[in-house]
RNA sequence: CGGGGUGUAGCGUAGCCCGGUAGCGCGCCAGCAUGGGGUGCUGGAGGUCGUCAGUUCGAAUCUGGCCACCCCGACCA
């Protein structure tokens, strides 16, 4: 194999960033910590996209759209989220160039300063609350249940493709309620979505969990997470879910009439996926020959490669492969045929395989006589010997095995690599020796939290939501302790 | 922003210490053979060596500045 990538035990960084980019997902810009995504990478996300957005509609939201540009005063209005960006924003300051005097190209036209800066949004809270003051009067008006996917900027100090890039693509949702409950019920039910996406379509499990005062979001009251385990042994954060209480409402001043004729601030909501999503489904999955995609995923479920030496042979194939390709489309099922004959067919194998594609057909003269055709599936590169009859039946089980299979891979490898300790030994040890998740027992407080990191790295993914309690000891501290939490290097 | 590293053809790199006509692999183009796991052979095209300056008869190579990227940290979805 000639671009091989280079395995994962060597670096596992520098792995993702081969598989990324020979798997022709996505590739450095020449604006810093930007990426292109390229074709292939993008229909993975569009993939996502529509799923996800389909789950949104289905518990009653609706897209629009809001402005990229944020006028720097609205940051300032609520305090602890202009703190959390403040230090990672894009700002327009002009917005005119002109040529050169000195002739050297195009300069800024300093006479076209802006009287108040624009950020370049982060994210959208304060530009959406703003306006969702304009839009809400009555209890009539709620709830306003609204998703925007747009791009964000975060002048990120490093960045990797698709984990952590300064400009990304993304959904936020945001809510607006009447009561606290019901904003809070809008919160779990979101992270809810988020789990069931992660596990039943991207094939990675997560743990839904809270995050401690010290990892919430910034404005925030509460936020919720699902964090999933990559094959280093690091976690990952895939999605968060926000009760903002009424922070924002109060910042913008939004305020409703009740049924009672009181005035009272709205409870709000936001929660977002990324296209960090492709950087998790790409750790969790893949192998040294590539990407392993789960079929609800992939863009291309089924390859199918002829195997001829000449134009006759080709025909008789095609012939075959055009009714096959017509039966697995019925079922819905997105074939590619990939006839061309400027690749010879061990080189097509490869390819798609570092494209992880899931099932590959190979169809040659032998199997035109036999009535057969090859089979290999992604997961487990078994091949098998498959009779035509009934083959998109069987393609379509086969698929729907891939994606369980693949999933319970994750789950396994997740199982194995968590681990809960009681003592401080112990969980340097895990950390050190294993990595993983590891359980344990934590005082509460958040300097506790603090020391931990400083001295380990590994910080409190969340509280799980199913958490058992059970009365213990803080590993650092030795102060009660009602429930263990997850601990984790996080990427 | 701190520490380290790297910039040579589309990609990956050798050459640099010790200055003297820029080399290799992949990819690309052409031809022939091949075709059930990244084919083989033959021929060919492609480089102001990141950039600016300095030293020198002569700089990819030595010196200095600048720029970009990567890795490790801090920060973060």
């Amino acid at each position: 194999m000639s671009e091989q990538l280079s395995k994962r035990s060597e670096n596992y960084s520098q792995w993702y960033q081969d598989l990324v980019i020979k798997a022709d997902l996505a590739e450095n810009s020449a604006v810093r910590g930007c990426m292109v995504i390229k074709p292939y990478g993008y229909a993975i996300w569009e993939k996502m996209q529509q799923q996800l957005d389909k789950m949104f509609k289905e518990t009653g939201h609706v897209n629009a759209y809001f402005p990229l540009l944020i006028p720097k005063s609205f940051f300032s209005k609520e305090a602890s989220h202009v703190e959390g960006f403040a230090k990672e924003c894009a700002v327009v300051t002009h917005y005119r160039l002109k040529n050169d005097p000195n002739g050297k190209g195009v300069i800024v036209d300093e006479s076209a300063r802006l009287e108040e800066e624009l950020i370049i949004r982060p994210t959208s809270e304060t530009i959406i609350w703003n306006t969702y003051k304009g839009w809400i009067q009555s209890y009539r008006d709620l709830p306003l249940l609204i998703n925007q996917w747009a791009n964000v900027m975060r002048w990120e100090m490093r960045t990797r493709l698709f984990l952590r890039t300064s400009e990304f693509l993304w959904q936020e949702g945001h809510t607006a309620h009447a009561t606290a409950e019901e904003a809070i019920g809008e919160t779990k039910q979101m992270l809810d979505v988020y789990a069931e996406f992660a596990e039943n379509f991207m094939a990675m499990p997560v743990i839904k969990g809270i995050k401690t005062a010290n990892e919430r979001f910034a404005g925030a009251e509460d936020t919720m997470c699902i964090e999933a385990l990559m094959q280093d042994g690091k976690a990952l954060q895939a999605g968060t879910s926000h009760f903002l209480g009424q922070n924002f409402a109060k910042a913008f001043d939004v305020k409703f009439t009740t049924k009672e004729g009181k005035q009272e601030y709205v409870w709000a909501t936001s929660w977002g996926v990324s296209t960090r999503l492709m950087g998790a489904l790409i750790m969790s999955h893949s192998d040294d020959e590539g990407l392993v995609l789960p079929p609800k995923l992939a863009p291309i479920q089924v390859v199918i490669v002829p195997i001829f030496k000449n134009e006759e042979q080709l025909a008789l194939i095609n012939e075959k492969v055009f009714a096959i390709k017509k039966d697995l489309e019925a079922k819905g099922i997105s074939v590619k045929y990939d006839n061309r004959d400027t690749y010879k067919p061990g080189w097509k194998f490869a390819e798609y395989e570092l494209k992880g594609v899931p099932v590959r057909i190979a169809i040659g003269p032998r199997d035109v006589e036999q009535g057969t055709v090859e089979v290999a599936r992604r997961d487990t590169k078994e091949k098998s010997v498959y009779q035509l009859t009934d083959l998109a039946l069987k393609i379509e089980n086969l698929l729907s095995q891939i994606q369980d299979n693949i999933y319970k891979k994750a789950l396994d490898f997740r199982d194995a690599n968590t681990y809960s300790v009681d003592t401080w030994e112990e969980f340097v040890n895990a950390l050190d020796t294993k990595g993983g998740f590891i359980t344990a027992h934590w005082d509460g407080t958040p300097e506790t939290e603090q020391k931990i990191k400083e001295m380990t790295k590994a910080t409190i993914r969340c509280i799980p939501l199913n958490n058992r309690k059970e009365n213990g000891k803080c590993i650092l501290t030795g102060s009660p302790s009602e429930q263990k939490v997850v601990f984790a290097r996080a990427y």
